[in-house]
DNA sequence: GTTCTAGAAC
DNA sequence: GTTCTAGAAC
């Protein structure tokens, strides 16, 4: 483990939010903070349903088959690699996800159960046992599965409370109205069954079967409705909103959880916008976020400070990371790590190593492994302050690489690898940089990062990039 | 970090 | 003449 400087330069617990953009990031000298902005630390899950709360969910696979819906009424349903759900994939747990619904309060909790996470509302279920805890009342859940890059990937599931008084339960479970793909080689396992009443529903042969959407709480769809139409900050409607279903400190995740409720046409919205699109940039969960007003340089700390502004930015957010797509992108594929909480150990930067590879492995998934290879580090000296991890894919395709210094801030010892940056970390306690020498690699001549072709000008390195559109072999 | 633009390079 | 860079301003 890795000793870190013993006196550090400032106690990041004892400071105000406001003092944050107070103190100025040393650059050249420490790459590594003491980051701070502990606000989940002490958050409870739990919630006060001040309306009447649905009586069970309905679950439905809206990738890659869109076949099974369960719906469920009180206690824990598993979900996975069954008959039930059509999955077949070995990559998949018979126990992927645990959720635990409560009919009398209204709660949802989503648990991880099998070996790959999950991400539920963008929120990361990393390891077995994590867990988030959801208000049922206030709309769909969104779920994807994660598996291995060789399986068909993401599963991706909606959970949608609903109220029995509209949509009746099967008295005995349905026969399903279309052939199941059912794997014969888990078929002796698929007994292991959701441990609560449940009841595959056919599945409609067009949407119009399914039940109209409809508010599920009419006092939380109209504050939505407030919401989406005020233009101008809706973060004071988003605290209201949370106010008014929990008494308990708020936390990133949970507001962007509580920010993804869609009451209007959820299910709709769902389907038709697959994981990674982005979609009509009318709903709240896709608004861009208002222009920060500060000084350009702490932009950053605006996505940690206020994630529900970014949702449309958001790759996935956890307790102690929030990964974000770069807003001028270098290259296909280019996220930030940044973390929620105090770098107090080697231990956070390896968090957010994980979701930097997490991301790399959903990406190269989601494109099939038809993606450039990927490099993961640090710019030696950032411009931006507040530690971030670049996810970048080495096709370096992208409008907004246009000089010299963004070519080579990517592809000179001006970006350091990750596994660098921790190894000077652990032989030294520290990382440092010498400013001067880093920032004179970004005025070099330009070469290319495969061939070491040399590169006069910009449009000349547009042109021979399309000779590697993988980048470096992997 | 980006945008803008004067002037260098062609 | 046009293209492109690089530094100032933000």
């Amino acid at each position: 483990m890795c000793a870190f400087p013993k006196s550090p330069p400032f106690s990041p617990r004892s400071l105000a939010p406001s003092s944050i953009f107070q103190h100025h990031y040393s650059t050249p000298s420490v790459l590594l903070m003491k980051f701070l902005f502990n606000f989940r630390s002490k958050q409870a899950q739990s919630f006060t349903l001040p309306f009447s709360a649905p009586s069970m969910f309905r679950a439905a696979f809206v990738e890659p088959g869109g076949r099974e819906r369960l719906q469920c009424r009180d206690g824990a349903t598993s979900i996975g690699r069954t008959e039930q759900t059509g999955i077949t994939d070995l990559g998949c747990s018979r126990e992927q996800i645990k959720v635990r619904f409560s009919a009398a309060t209204g709660q949802m909790q989503v648990q991880q159960c099998g070996k790959h996470p999950s991400v539920v509302n963008r929120t990361l279920l990393s390891s077995r046992s994590d867990q988030i805890a959801l208000d049922g009342s206030a709309g769909r859940v969104d779920v994807e599965l994660f598996l291995p890059a060789t399986s068909t990937f993401p599963h991706r599931l909606i959970i949608e409370p609903i109220r029995a008084s509209n949509h009746a339960i099967p008295a005995s479970p349905a026969i399903p109205a279309l052939p199941i793909q059912v794997d014969t080689k888990s078929n002796a396992q698929s007994s292991n069954k959701p441990s609560v009443e449940s009841a595959i529903v056919s599945k409609p042969s067009g949407r119009s079967t399914r039940p109209a959407a409809e508010p599920l709480v009419p006092e939380v769809a109209a504050k939505w409705a407030r919401i989406e139409q005020d233009e101008t900050d809706s973060e004071d409607e988003i605290e209201e909103l949370s106010a008014t279903t929990r008494s308990t400190p708020r936390s990133p995740a949970i507001i962007a959880a509580a920010a993804t409720r869609a009451p209007k046409n959820a299910f709709d919205a769902l389907v038709a916008s697959p994981a990674g699109q982005k979609t009509a940039p009318s709903s709240p969960a896709h608004r861009a976020a208002p222009p920060f007003q500060g000084n350009w340089s702490n932009a950053l700390y605006d996505y940690i400070r206020h994630p529900d502004r970014y949702k449309a930015d958001t790759f996935f957010l956890d307790k102690h990371t929030m990964t974000i797509r770069d807003k001028f992108a270098k290259a296909k594929h280019h996220l930030l790590v940044l973390p929620l909480t105090e770098i107090e150990s080697v231990t956070a930067l390896e968090k957010m190593k994980e979701r930097a590879d997490f991301a790399v492995s959903r990406l190269q998934a989601e494109n099939r492994n038809q993606v450039a290879s990927f490099r993961i580090g640090f710019h030696a000296v950032p411009s931006m302050r507040l530690l971030h991890l670049h996810v970048i894919s080495q096709d370096f395709d992208s409008a907004h690489l246009k000089n010299k210094k963004h070519w080579n801030s990517f592809t000179t010892a001006f970006f350091v690898d990750y596994d660098k940056v921790v190894q000077q970390l652990q032989n030294t306690g520290q990382v440092k940089f010498d400013t001067n020498r880093y920032e004179s690699m970004l005025k070099a001549d330009m070469k290319c990062h495969v061939c070491q072709a040399p590169i006069r000008t910009i449009p000349a390195l547009k042109q021979h990039l399309q000779q590697h559109p993988l980048g470096p072999s992997k």
